[in-house]
RNA sequence: GCCCGAGUGGCGGAAUUGGUAGACGCGUCAGACUCAAAAUCUGAUAUUGGCAACAGUGUGAAGGUUCGACUCCUUUCUCGGGUACCA
């Protein structure tokens, strides 16, 4: 009987869904006494395309994981659920009319048949929508919670908005420019004051603002100066906006990195987009006048090289300190920035540009006049929107200065030949000259002295800025959670628990209205009973994934987002798989919530994942025919050459092992029908090329295609098998035979004889198979430890192929190999167990890993390689040596050896690893 | 420009972290079974020279450390990812 992989498959996914096999306690429940452990993978956005190959690479990888952990005795929490709002169902709703939340159902449900088909062990009780209401309405309630909150920086956390009213109030804080206090102010006034603190806040920013889409989008969702879903132009717009306060915990979020097991080069990208810079400002009085320019610097140590000072164009100083003589001059390249947007102003960013103010700024220290000029490589949205320029150790700076003809002064002596006629230095390695102070003292050092003495003399004070802007939280779309806020005399309120969820309306079009308000204003009666209207803009997509972790571990709770109990038993993640496209999105914002959150008291952890992997991308390996000009024939792609032809994709679902199946190639589409082909060797082999996986690129591989041919076990080892899991590779169904003939080669393992019949032998294993057993254990238990599936893969390979080789059927060892295969795959290994031991088994039980055993992985003797000087020489055959020493000895009076000395003693035997013996003379 | 990561057979990739490079799989070639094909099984497969045993070369390139280097150090090239007038 050969492997029935589908009713097999079947069957055991339906006994695991029956007997809620891997449902997780919860604190109280049966099985929660056990250690807990936390797996999660990023959930997906149900997409109308469904799932290809690439899609499981990650879930399949923490479901082996899931299934380890719990074999080894852990309460293992393992949930799904969907991502289910944003932007392609809206799009979709838009041209068809279809409510995004029906053809969202559809999506979801074709995605749960897919992944079921698989074979993973979601706890699949605790699935989370973010679009449904009972979901949402904790996301509702959360915004709710930041919008009621403040950063206290004095206490550094947190925390409600009644502490900063009651501090307005301590400290008889005054506002505005009648200077009254905040009891004096009127309820807008107050409002108003307190707006400016809120974590979720009403502000007016520059944001992107993409025309085509119709909407504003946070930084990380723009890319090189377009939307980043669809490609759309983003300009600069200034908006009243919802916003997410992500900057108050900017130094908790780069802090937190250094406590966390994920990717180096994650925690860099975050770090880079937090971007600290610490420095100081320093203050340049302007000569003849009252005014003061303040610039931001990381290098105070170069004060005393600084040659001028450059302005932003926006910069309002720029108006007041120009000279009557060069106000022309100023206002024209002022007008001319203004015009430039702000990608032209990214795109050609070696241009260098700028114009004298006339005006001079007397140096703090040294009181020399030094020239102010405006130059647009100057940011006025950074620091202080001026900087001091040090030409001799500043790239732009230089660059300015050798532009415009000014002075450089150096003044840090580089360890290295250096020409400042050439280059800047700007490392921060050296000693201070020409520095007065700061004379020979270490660059590091002179930073902090400099620092120091600029508060000292009141020239400055210290100062940290972060590349890091708040989130813009508000989205002119549909189909995202409403913002529960209504508006009352034009100020801003929150809505009440009891009033959540505020469901979205319906509407009669999914677009923005005439008058270019957000979708949701189409709605008649969209406002509280009272009749103030509600908020009309949306959240983004990063709102419901910002928590979703914590939902997980109560997700049917009605009464609070997650209980404590239920968040203090789960803790953090403990695994958490995804693609490392989310580094500078939904990875930074999920930390922010998880510290906001636990600032103010519901949970107990301050970062939502200990360890984190990043599973590597799945490209398509797109197949090309080659269709000769003007003709309806194909020439083979060895031949190519020889002909004009136009290379086009064809469906890899055609080609097998690169050879086109021609005839499957003519029913394609009716314009091949007649097609002639030109072969090479009698077939016809098409071009290969790595690509995005994508339905135009004729390359997508559907896993559901993949299953029925090969079965579940076969994708699930395949996709491992195909390399370490954080690399990115091609999808190639080629090598699929080799794991596909495994699974057979470990059936016909049990079910030997004439008529294949399931026969295994009680009989006592001997030395050769346990060893077998041992090493396989032992390497595949390391291989999982350390998330090398590919390598375990391989074990299991050699272990069959060795087994099948000794012709052992024997119980003894077949029962703990398929223990340890479970993981990878799953049916087969409880089919084979379950025949094992007898029809009422019910699988392989938790708690069940077997441990190796290290004594049958020693050898009787080795075959030495002898070498003499690293040469080698030849191969001797030893009894195990028990001691190094022992060894030594039993080498230097080995016969053979002696012969090839000829009586030379060696100064040293080195021996690795009891194994590798070599002789230096 | 800057910051990460990676370069190993025809291909995907191993290598106990400094110890016989190329495990395992694909592909290819040969053989067995078959009227034949598929499937399956067996063997070969880095490269050069040789009938062969064997010898030389070989982990992007060039040096270095070491008895011994894919692994460590220096220089350099190529590819992938991130990011950018952030002072």
């Amino acid at each position: 009987m050969e492997y029935d992989f589908k009713t097999v498959e079947a069957e055991w996914q339906l006994f695991w869904k029956n007997n809620k096999t891997f449902k997780a306690a919860n604190p109280g429940e049966k099985g929660a006494e056990r250690p807990k452990y936390y797996v999660l993978d990023m959930f997906p956005y149900p997409s109308g395309a469904g799932l290809h190959v690439g899609h499981p690479l990650g879930y399949i990888a923490s479901d082996i994981f899931s299934r380890y952990k719990r074999h080894c005795g852990y309460n293992v929490l393992h949930p799904m659920g969907y991502d289910s709002f944003g932007l392609p169902a809206e799009q979709y709703a838009i041209q068809t009319g279809q409510h995004p939340a029906i053809t969202t159902a559809a999506n979801i449900n074709r995605y749960r048949e897919q992944l079921d088909k698989i074979g993973f062990s979601f706890d699949w009780t605790r699935e989370v929508r973010t679009s449904d209401p009972k979901y949402y309405k904790w996301t509702q309630w959360i915004f709710i919670q930041l919008y009621n909150s403040w950063y206290n920086t004095a206490a550094n956390r947190a925390e409600n908005i009644s502490t900063l009213i009651a501090h307005y109030r301590k400290t008889n804080a005054t506002f505005g420019p009648n200077q009254l206090t905040f009891d004096q102010l009127d309820e807008a006034a107050q409002a108003a004051v307190l707006m400016e603190q809120r974590l979720a806040y009403l502000g007016e920013a520059f944001v992107n603002w993409c025309p085509a889409l119709g909407t504003v989008l946070a930084n990380d969702e723009v890319k090189d100066g377009v939307s980043e879903r669809g490609g759309h132009p983003v300009e600069r717009k200034l908006m009243k906006q919802w916003s997410m306060r992500i900057t108050a915990y900017a130094d908790k979020l780069l802090e937190g990195l250094d406590h966390i097991d994920w990717p180096e080069s994650l925690k860099e990208q975050q770090r880079n987009w937090i971007g600290k810079s610490v420095g100081s400002t320093i203050q340049f009085k302007v000569s003849g006048r009252n005014d003061v320019i303040t610039v931001f610097t990381t290098r105070p140590d170069t004060i005393f090289g600084v040659s001028y000072i450059t302005l932003a164009p926006e910069n309002p100083l720029v108006t007041t300190l120009t000279t009557v003589e060069q106000q022309l001059r100023v206002n024209q390249y002022i007008a001319e920035s203004k015009s430039r947007s702000e990608r032209e102003r990214m795109a050609d960013v070696k241009r260098i540009s700028g114009v004298f103010t006339g005006a001079y700024a007397i140096h703090p220290f040294t009181h020399e006049s030094i020239p102010i000029w405006v130059g647009d490589y100057v940011l006025a949205g950074y620091g202080t929107g001026a900087v001091m320029a040090v030409p001799a150790h500043d790239s732009r700076d230089h660059a300015f200065a050798k532009h415009f003809d000014l002075p450089i002064k150096i003044v840090i002596q580089s360890p290295n030949d250096w020409n400042y006629k050439q280059a800047s230095y700007d490392e921060k390695i050296g000693v201070c000259i020409n520095s007065d102070f700061l004379n020979g003292i270490d660059v590091k050092d002179a930073i902090k002295k400099a620092i120091k003495t600029i508060a000292e003399r009141n020239f400055g004070n210290p100062q940290v800025n972060y590349r890091l802007r708040d989130a813009v939280f508000g989205r002119q779309r549909y189909w995202g959670e409403p913002i529960p806020i209504y508006y009352k005399n034009e100020i801003a309120h929150a809505l009440s628990d009891d009033a959540l969820p505020l469901l979205l309306p319906e509407i009669d079009k999914y677009l923005p209205t005439d008058s270019g308000e957000p979708p949701l204003a189409r709605a008649t009666n969209f406002k509280t009973d009272d009749g103030h209207g509600y908020e009309t803009s949306t959240m983004p997509g990063w709102a419901g994934s910002s928590w979703y972790f914590l939902r997980y571990m109560d997700a049917d709770n009605a009464d609070a987002f997650v209980s404590s109990q239920a968040a203090n038993y789960w803790g953090s993640i403990d695994l958490y798989i995804g693609g490392s496209e989310h580094a500078t999105g939904h990875l930074l914002y999920v930390r922010f919530w998880t510290k906001f959150l636990n600032d103010i008291g519901l949970i107990n952890i301050n970062e939502p994942a200990q360890k984190l992997i990043n599973q590597g991308m799945i490209q398509g390996r797109s197949n090309f025919v080659y269709r000769l000009k003007n003709e309806n024939t194909f020439v083979s792609a060895g031949l190519k050459e020889q002909y004009d032809s136009i290379a086009m994709h064809v469906d890899v679902n055609l080609v097998t092992n690169d050879v086109l199946d021609t005839y499957a190639f003519k029913k394609w589409r009716a314009d091949f029908a007649d097609a002639n082909f030109i072969f090479e060797d009698g077939k016809y082999i098409c071009g290969v090329e790595i690509e995005k996986m994508s339905k135009s690129k004729w390359n997508v591989v559907n896993p559901d295609d993949i299953i029925a041919q090969h079965g579940a076990d076969a994708l699930r080892l395949y996709e491992m098998f195909l390399g370490p899991l954080e690399q990115s590779k091609p999808w190639n169904t080629n090598g699929l035979s080799g794991v596909s003939s495994f699974l057979r080669k470990l059936w016909r393992l049990f079910h030997q004889g004439n008529n294949n019949s399931f026969v295994v032998s009680n009989e006592a294993a001997n030395r050769k198979e346990l060893k077998t057993l041992h090493k396989t254990i032992k390497k595949v238990t390391e291989d999982i430890n350390q998330f090398s599936f590919n390598t375990s893969v391989s074990t299991f390979m050699i272990a069959v192929n060795e087994l099948t080789e000794l012709k052992c059927n024997k119980k003894e060892i077949l029962e703990p190999l398929l223990i340890i295969l479970s993981p990878y795959a799953p049916h087969i290994a409880e089919e084979l167990f379950k025949k094992l031991n007898g029809p009422n088994n019910q699988g392989i039980s938790l708690e069940s890993w077997p441990a190796h055993n290290e004594a049958f992985l020693q050898e009787d003797s080795f075959a030495y390689p002898i070498s003499i000087n690293g040469k080698m020489k030849m191969n001797i055959e030893f009894p195990l040596a028990l001691d190094k020493a022992a060894l030594e000895q039993t080498i230097l009076n080995n016969d053979q050896i002696q012969t090839l000395l000829q009586g030379a003693t060696p100064k040293k035997v080195i021996v690795v690893h009891g194994k590798i013996v070599n002789l230096v003379l």
